[in-house]
DNA sequence: TGCTAATATTTAACATGTTAATTAAGTTGG
DNA sequence: CCAACTTAATTAACATGTTAAATATTAGCA
């Protein structure tokens, strides 16, 4: 193998009988301080999701198809990062309510394009006015240059790992 | 595909250019971003699931469980950041193997101590070995102070959000 | 003491995440 | 022309996320 002093500096030795209560190391990763991190941006946003009574995919997939002329089903997963099994499940669903519409492509008769109803469109119309203002917000209160590096920093991680995978 | 921009009319834009943060592009949102690293920080691991056959969810109950003493059901939840219905169903999947043990609180029936097997000490341990590699790894990658600066940014980001809830 | 509120956990119901299998339609090479 | 492969989307099965309700226990207080 590699170098044995591979070790973090910053973690302690495990050592048991000291963190009863206190947060240990291990709830501090990456991953967990990633989601929460996510959680507390999403919350941000909840009032749309409520007064709409749409979740919080659903108002993804409604605000992509509504900003798009028309997609398929497949670019729209990949734009807002659905897997196809959920994004089946949420379109059958938001077609059940009649904000989006589905209809083959006809070049491509396995693709499905996805548009947004007059109905979807005036909801997301109303509701994208606040959901910017929030944005904003978020992004005078952190700092508008940390966001933005914040937000650099991220998508540099996703493709380090994605080169190392 | 066409690049036709295709905005709301209807929408507060002055015009090009005001989305100065990328905000406005909708596949490339803070949280979709967020979302993005995660599963891409996670999928780093995903050899260790298969390997000993648990979800990510599992793991991070068993590396916590495993790396303290013997915690109470609430203060697990918090340190991984998982909901108490959630680690409750997890919970009971990872008792039926043998790999955590539930009793309750002498001082408080109310609470729950959840303590890992010597099973589950064993097969962490191993994992740890790897786990470790693989995050001295990342931070090789994409930079030791680098990694250090996203996760202040994701705490930073954290807090400010919370106190303006 | 006894009533009420608060706390810790579980359960229920439904939506989503994930992997694998399935279906349908397009593509390729013989 | 057609069998084998590929692609796009759906379905299936199970685990988790989320909200609300239920249960059990403890704490507070008149």
């Amino acid at each position: 193998m590699n170098n044995s002093d591979s070790k973090h500096s910053s973690l302690p030795v495990p050592d048991k009988g000291q963190s009863s209560h206190g947060l240990n190391d291990f709830s501090h990763t990456l991953p967990i301080r990633l989601l929460r991190a996510r959680h507390a941006a999403v919350s941000q946003f909840q009032p749309i999701f409520r007064k709409y009574n749409v979740t919080e995919q659903q108002w993804r997939v409604l605000r992509m198809v509504t900003s798009a002329n028309a997609m398929t089903a497949g670019e729209l997963s990949q734009a807002i990062f659905i897997s196809m099994p959920s994004l089946s499940r949420i379109m059958q669903s938001l077609e059940a309510r009649n904000l989006i519409l589905r209809h083959a492509n006809k070049d491509d008769l396995r693709k499905t394009m996805v548009s947004s109803t007059s109905a979807a469109q005036a909801m997301v119309a109303e509701a994208a006015i606040w959901s910017d203002t929030r944005y904003s917000d978020i992004a005078q209160w952190f700092g508008k240059e940390r966001l933005e590096h914040l937000q650099r920093l991220l998508d540099d991680l996703v493709q380090t790992l994605d080169q190392h995978q």
